[in-house]
DNA sequence: CCAAAAGTGTTGCTTGTACACCCATGT
DNA sequence: ACATGGGTGTACAAGCAACACTTTTGG
């Protein structure tokens, strides 16, 4: 048939490219004690042993680079339907001393309380507070700094306390993130009125009493789902 | 020695991942007669010959995904040291019929009045007009509302006139440039304050007296380099 | 004279920010 | 009683959108 030799013919053409490893890499960000965390892996063998990794894996012949990246998350947290967001691609030919790989990179984040804790200890993964990170292979510093901008600017447009905060949660646990996010403190008041005007947060009538002594109410996101994108709720300074 | 052995085993790790065929996709826009415009090559052979697709190639051993994107504007346009922007990537395994190839998509802005017309004549490139264009290969029209997203963002974050018009301008004309972006018409005398707010329009003083009466003043970027992000200056709608 | 663009000014609204202030309660 | 966070209100500044108005000049 015309129709498959002109693809025959087409595949021929590529055969003069040359193909290359593609790897996934996800900054996982979760939210807990008051901090935001990041996953990473130990480096158990040469070179670049004792340093730490982010998560990653390599894109298989049958999938995109986003199915790669649930994957990735599934087997290392065994939680899937993410927040996954794709970042820059990390391509410098040396980057990799074993072979020239490309590296996508994804942002993810997750809710400490609920991911499958066994499994990542089984990993060796441990969060660690992203204000102290460890020393990381190749230009994985490089791809957080990236991830922590992707996760700031979609922190300014979005609420994305959804992904990080537990079910029920307090304004005060809500600003908590968001500074923990911004690395900057903002004002009790001004980010009350600021979250609540976006009118995605719904009050219950409980109250968390531990974490203050007049006690706080409990909100929690509509659930009328917000797959929608929200108004912008902080100006990035 | 250990560390090079080290390597090698690294290497053969690798050995048990597939390889892929890596492309950049350059959606290369210009402005010209108050339009903005898509460059664009013909198909000359099935499959999908006929149609028209973005300027591309593939990613050489040597180079980053940053550098072919560069080659690529080189080879098409005659000009280097260009803004370029990278965008998401697209890798659905069937996307190309002809092998799976996972595109990386990148956004050009050049001035058509400068760049090489020779150069683009001879590849049976054409400037389309960006509301009305072709039929495009594979998924290169969900490329291109992609990178059109990206270019109205870039609009809205920094004033990107520079890269797509000729050295001096009216005001008129950057206006009509943005209209152009936004697919919407823009208050003159609130767009006016707004870009001379930003600070980096240098009045000249000479007058262009061919597209009204009265004569509107050139203007243009100030030299000392706008490489640095400017203020926002557009909401985006 | 009139149309059309250049350029300036005014007004009202919205939004962010820095506060002040009262409330409830565990220690 | 007082410190701590919860929650509300106010006052000021900045920014934007809508629009009025004057200027200039080619047709």
């Amino acid at each position: 048939m015309e129709g498959e030799n002109a693809i025959r013919m087409l595949s021929e053409l590529y055969k003069q490219y040359p193909k290359h490893y593609i790897a996934v890499d996800c900054s996982i960000f979760g939210y807990e004690d008051g901090e935001l965390k990041l996953l990473l892996y130990p480096r158990g063998f040469e070179p670049a042993q004792g340093k730490w990794s982010l998560m990653g894996g390599f894109v298989q012949e049958d999938e995109s680079v986003e199915e790669a990246a649930g994957r990735v998350l599934l087997q290392t947290t065994g939680l899937k339907d993410i927040f996954l967001e794709q970042g820059k691609a990390f391509s410098k030919p040396d980057r990799d001393p074993g072979a020239r790989v490309i590296s996508m990179t994804f942002v993810a984040l997750i809710r400490i309380d609920i991911h499958d804790k066994d499994l990542v200890r089984e990993s060796g993964a441990h969060w660690w507070p992203v204000t102290k990170l460890p020393a990381l292979i190749f230009d994985h510093e490089e791809i957080v700094k990236n991830s922590l901008d992707l996760l700031q600017q979609e922190a300014s447009i979005d609420l994305i306390g959804k992904d990080l905060l537990p079910e029920m949660f307090t304004l005060m646990q809500l600003r908590s993130l968001y500074e923990a996010i911004f690395q900057k403190s903002f004002d009790p008041g001004n980010f009350r009125k600021k979250v609540l005007s976006v009118g995605i947060l719904e009050r219950l009538n409980v109250k968390n009493t531990k974490e203050s002594k007049k006690g706080a109410f409990y909100y929690q996101f509509k659930s009328g789902d917000s797959g929608l994108r929200s108004e912008r709720i902080v100006k990035f300074p």
